[in-house]
DNA sequence: GTCTATATTCCGATAGAC
DNA sequence: GTCTATCGGAATATAGAC
């Protein structure tokens, strides 16, 4: 389309700016800006600030999750489920910065209400998918924690990547998405699989 | 002491604040007010607002970081090491969540020098403590990688437990620092010891 | 729907008295 | 070492023309 929808740039701009510097660093001029319009013109579309930041996140999440579930269960009984969300995930966390960003400041800023809305619009159907998939013979608890514990272990790893360089004994391999995944997949199977008696 | 160090008190005040809020939602007027001074006594103890942030941060780290290494080195050969470390770590995390806070807020906002920094002062004695722990019998990068798991899965299950409420099948039981440590124990050990072979 | 212009508040930072 | 007073600029937000 030639005439750019003004609103979807607004808030794809702001969602950017929001993930690299953190919601109170970005003015609505920086925005205004960044976009190619006046602020005045941020307030036509959004009532202020507070606003622009919830809809940008929202705009973000709504586009990045609705793929997850669906392609999780269109994966068949056969195929190594598992193995295919550890990639997926890993691959989504470490290509999309803006949406991993995002994630990790609703987590540690957002208020309940904002980590009930991020709940079930981003984590609870890939959780539900995937809450089969580790330790069958467990308890309920059992099943629980461990898929906590595969989303933990992925969202801990891409928080690390950054600072793996500086650590001693690290190579540029381990960063890649596909060692990540790699690692975890093998690591999940071993501890979550088989596991009648310990 | 009867006459309060106002330069410490800037210091933790100031810490708790930026963990709480983020650095540039805190102005250097919300400062001085929560430690019941004024904004120009703040420009007496500090340069400036990015001086005040680095020396908060860094006094936050040097504080709690120092007893971990001695602590898990202190550690004989016969216990259970990892699941100390593993204790140790959770209860930090969970219990203090400046310090927790402030490590996310530096691993996602720190540019190179400031997650080198952050590396030195309270990653890098942890992680050599904890890299001789899980996977004797595999190779370095494999050490390397189970190393960035342990710490990996901790992280992440800190920062999943304020959204756990909000997931289906949840209970309080399963944010307490005692269950998920205990969890993260057993999945360790199933996942990294004694595996010649699979 | 986008602009110009502006009101009002808040920001980081400094000068200088005590 | 702490204060009062203040500067210059940037923040959010609004009014009204086009």
């Amino acid at each position: 389309m030639q005439i750019a929808d003004t609103r979807i740039s607004i808030l794809e701009t702001a969602a950017r700016l929001y993930a690299d510097l953190g919601y109170s660093a970005v003015s609505m001029r920086d925005v205004a800006t960044a976009v190619g319009v006046t602020p005045a013109n941020l307030y036509h579309h959004f009532k202020g600030k507070d606003e622009l930041v919830r809809e940008a996140v929202a705009h973000v999440f709504a586009q990045k999750t609705a793929p997850i579930a669906d392609l999780l269960d269109a994966q068949g009984e056969g195929t190594d489920r598992l193995k295919f969300f550890v990639d997926y995930f890993v691959r989504l966390l470490t290509d999309d910065w803006v949406f991993f960003r995002l994630l990790v400041r609703e987590l540690v800023d957002g208020d309940e209400k904002r980590l009930n809305d991020l709940a079930r619009s981003v984590l609870e159907r890939p959780f539900r998918s995937v809450s089969g998939l580790a330790g069958q013979g467990q308890s309920a608890d059992e099943r629980f924690m461990a898929t906590i514990s595969t989303i933990a272990v992925i969202l801990g790893h891409v928080l690390l990547s950054g600072l793996l360089p500086h650590l001693p004994g690290a190579s540029p391999d381990h960063s890649t998405p596909t060692a990540i995944a790699m690692h975890i997949s093998t690591m999940l199977r071993r501890a979550f699989q088989s596991n009648a008696k310990d």
